[in-house]
DNA sequence: GGTCTGACTAGGT
DNA sequence: AACCTAGCCAGAC
């Protein structure tokens, strides 16, 4: 199921667009946004390609870590940010500021 | 072109 | 359950 590499260099340009086929009210991981971009087991990439996004029109809010929870990184403004995005979109927060990963999951083969 | 850093994760203590 | 470590790889310097 996952897609083919077609260089041993990553192309961001296939995490931009998985992320950007992630549904309105849905998240994804960021270990499950590079399976499906093709690249398992480079979570940590996709971290990176979302922080030089300067592209609004990909939902990169949509993108959280395994835990369930917005990683922290240098401008915590977007911490808060992607939280006011999510909940527009409909998911809620638990008490320690968790989403339940079973609950709003983007399941692609649906 | 070596080193360091970072929006990650799984597995071990 | 909290903390530590190794593996991951593209940019910046």
């Amino acid at each position: 199921m996952t897609l083919s590499v077609k260089s041993k260099k990553i192309h961001y340009r296939y995490i931009y667009d998985v992320v950007k086929q992630i549904p309105c009210g849905c998240i994804a991981t960021y270990g499950q946004v590079a399976e499906l971009a093709g690249f398992p087991g480079h979570a940590r990439q996709v971290g990176y390609a979302l922080s030089v996004l300067r592209n609004t029109a990909i939902p990169w809010h949509r993108v959280i870590n395994a835990k369930g929870g917005i990683s922290n990184r240098s401008n915590p403004d977007y911490v808060s940010l992607q939280q006011i995005l999510l909940e527009h979109e409909g998911i809620t927060f638990n008490a320690d500021g968790g989403i339940s990963l079973a609950k709003y999951r983007w399941k692609p083969n649906e």
